[in-house]
DNA sequence: GCCAACGTTGGC
DNA sequence: GCCAACGTTGGC
């Protein structure tokens, strides 16, 4: 069992996005090193949903892996914002996983809050320039963000 | 293979 | 809207 962090910007897709269809996939993602960590993903794992962009940004709830990566879509559809001309269906360069809504968390946990909080001081998306969209997540660290969510 | 220019992410 | 920190692209 891992534990990830996936970012979303909620004006975009929001957790209320995911609560409401349940199940989504994880498209869009154009980074080689976030790839890589969705195709490790395997069926039931949690991810920490992250709103970024927001004010204040935090993470905001959970979710489990319900499908393992295949290739995204998206990068086929010449009209999309995340057609790739180089990626061919034979050969395809984006993968996505599935992931099914688990919870909202009632108290929504914001950057501020993290940083307060000493024992998540090394989890990576609180170090200084970590924009990688998608990150793996200690177990320790995990479990802190839920003991603050108060899940 | 180097690296400058450019584009993107994301906090503030 | 600003800008630091990256990642990617493309000329050489």
């Amino acid at each position: 069992m891992a534990y990830w962090l996936m970012k979303t910007e909620p004006e975009v897709y929001s957790i209320d996005d995911l609560k409401k269809d349940k199940i989504t996939y994880w498209d869009g993602v154009r980074n080689y090193q976030a790839r890589n960590f969705m195709k490790e993903m395997a069926l039931g794992d949690e991810v920490l949903i992250y709103h970024s962009n927001a004010a204040p940004p935090g993470l905001a709830g959970l979710a489990k892996i319900s499908k393992t990566a295949y290739p995204d879509p998206t990068q086929f559809i010449r009209s999309s914002k995340y057609f790739d001309p180089k990626s061919t269906k034979e050969n395809p360069r984006w993968f996505c996983p599935e992931l099914r809504f688990t919870k909202k968390f009632k108290n929504f946990i914001g950057l501020p809050d993290l940083r307060v909080e000493k024992r998540l001081a090394e989890m990576l998306v609180l170090k200084k320039g970590s924009r990688l969209s998608v990150q793996p997540v200690d177990a320790k660290h995990f479990q802190i963000v839920l003991e603050l969510a108060s899940v």
